[in-house]
DNA sequence: CCTCTATATATGTTTTAAACATATATAAGT
DNA sequence: ACTTATATATGTTTAAAACATATATAGAGG
């Protein structure tokens, strides 16, 4: 038992607010990508733990869309279940650089709590 | 205007999720506080825009008593309305470094998020 | 053929931190 | 008396995240 689990921890549930969007803008950057696609590379960014939940990217692609940020065809070339694939709009590349801006914030801010704490723990051993 | 307002961006709308919780825990560790002490210092760690919400403190002090991180005391010395206080308890320094873990990864997190969206636009002047 | 898994998209529901709003009371300043 | 500052507290709404489930196609293996 490493420390209380459930109802009243929650500080390694790694709830973070508000990464999927950028994180897809992201990864559509460069050209057409379809949903189940981001489901594979989402994780490697280390905003989750384990799989990504294609509800969210699916959900999120399709906000994306009705807002303006992305644009979606249809891919029925190839084999397998149709996809829908999506690429950043021009408004969608301008909106990921304000996003960057936001992301640096909440870093910086982060940063400087974090620097606030390891006052309070200097037994702890950083390389 | 800078940007689409409401419904559809929310990227400067800063939700910044659970950073509440170890800030306080964080200005708890040298000793008593109050409530309305902590409203005052929590804006100085750039979590929020604007004033504390003192909603979001009185209920998250309680909520961190409930689950034995920190205890209270009525203050009635002094002047003016009277003051409950509270400290760190034990398991509450423990868990404080716990918290330190986890935002250490998602700063990590964003960091590496954050160089990969560098690479996206190389024409901004990085001091 | 049948089953199992992988690919692919989609919607329904619940949880919860955050955000927003409001209520109460004391004391000090003008 | 009126306003502001101090101090605590609860009620309500919002929305991202988390969890669950439904649907369909195609390939691999027995």
């Amino acid at each position: 038992m490493r420390h209380r689990n459930r109802k009243g921890c929650g500080c390694f549930q790694e709830r973070q607010s508000r990464w999927l969007e950028p994180t897809i803008l992201f990864l559509l950057w460069n050209g057409w990508k379809h949903g189940y696609e981001l489901m594979s590379e989402i994780p490697k960014f280390g905003f989750v733990a384990g799989p990504a939940d294609p509800g969210a990217i699916y959900r999120t692609l399709r906000h994306l869309e009705n807002v303006g940020l992305v644009t979606s065809e249809w891919d029925t070339s190839g084999t397998g279940a149709a996809k829908r694939i999506y690429k950043l709009s021009q408004e969608g590349k301008n909106h990921l650089r304000l996003w960057a801006d936001s992301l640096r914030n909440r870093r910086d801010a982060l940063n400087s709590f974090l620097t606030h704490l390891d006052h309070l723990f200097p037994d702890i051993d950083r390389a």
